[in-house]
DNA sequence: TTATTTCTTGACGAGTCAGTCAAGAAATAG
DNA sequence: CTATTTCTTGACTGACTCGTCAAGAAATAA
């Protein structure tokens, strides 16, 4: 038996959550903060999400679709992988040129995370893992088109880019889109001259 | 007249608030965790310290002086400037492999200040400047002495790596030492090939 | 219609938060 | 010695925390 149905939508609340714990962080998020963004009362999060930490585990995973698949895309795309590459820094430069000034959700999530309950360490890295694995092919895929030198280790680079990304994504916070820029222009050098 | 004297040392007491922020972060941390931590009565804190943004304050300057000044002085160092930034990442690669886990107390804080009280936008900002000064002025010296190529551009190579070591301060809290190794080679790959 | 299920609303409660108050302890100044 | 100043200890407060309870509203099923 079916009983009464919800009066809103679930994802679209949902992602206001992400949104706010995107702004303010876990333990910087009050349950008022999210039912005043949500625009519900308390007991419809708690029947639609469970509890406040389940709820951030959705919010956050959310993102992580959301936010990392447009890039993994970009970079396992057919064509010039090192041209994915710099695809992706445009992208990077565009988001965090935007002023929006929130970063990214997993690197806050991450430097948040020990003052956090529950375990998510294995998320995190799963997420790091597939970013940094994604540029790792494309590195590969552009030593074998001849448009990176065969001496780099596109294992390393992999990491290195997925790092990066975590670097700009704490920079945006508090810097200039001009500082951002330099930034990504610095690292376009380096790949490509 | 001067009445009793306090019991405790300031400095020390300060250095252990600031463990806690770095592992905790600021809102993660309840002042009976920094009493626990300073072994202090929370009246003697107020007393010296002030309130929990004032004592936050404090450690976070005590941070950026021990915590930065060795990178900047190595950077300035004389002789061969691209020597010195190498000798900055086997830094960054022996700290963040030593498993400790807390990154950055700088790159940590600036993920969670949305959520913090007061504001710190002009500390932050300070902070990455004297960082990203320092590199920007070892990559010039290193195009003089004909170490880096001509075509780079030191002040986006300076943002590029005081970003860099914000990516690396919040992968080396839930990635593994080989993952930073991997990523810091990557960048050793890049400015000496 | 009536019974059942689920959602919504608002009040509530136990616990924790940062910060203060008050009294006693311990030092200096005269 | 006494008076004064500051530090230390512990209790306390009002605000805020997350989560739950209870009652009514709104849907479906028969």
């Amino acid at each position: 038996m079916r009983g009464r149905p919800r009066e809103f939508d679930k994802d679209q609340a949902l992602g206001e959550a992400m949104r706010v714990f995107w702004r303010q962080g876990f333990n910087g998020t009050a349950v008022a903060d999210l039912e005043e963004a949500m625009g519900l009362g308390r007991q419809s999060i708690y029947n639609a999400f469970g509890d406040k930490e389940q709820l951030f585990d959705a919010a956050l995973e959310l993102y992580l679709d959301a936010g990392m698949k447009p890039i993994t895309e970009v970079l396992d795309r057919e064509g010039s992988a090192l041209g994915n590459v710099l695809d992706v820094l445009e992208m990077w430069e565009n988001h965090h040129g935007d002023g929006n000034g929130n970063g990214c959700l997993l690197a806050n999530s991450i430097c948040e995370h020990e003052a956090m309950p529950g375990e998510r360490d294995a998320l995190f890295r799963g997420a790091v893992e597939r970013l940094e694995g994604a540029f790792a092919r494309a590195f590969d895929r552009a030593q074998e088109q001849g448009e990176l030198s065969a001496a780099r280790d596109p294992a390393a680079l992999g990491r290195l880019f997925a790092t990066l990304g975590q670097g700009l994504s704490v920079m945006s916070r508090v810097q200039s889109p001009e500082f951002m820029i330099g930034a990504i222009q610095g690292a376009r050098q380096l790949i490509t001259a």
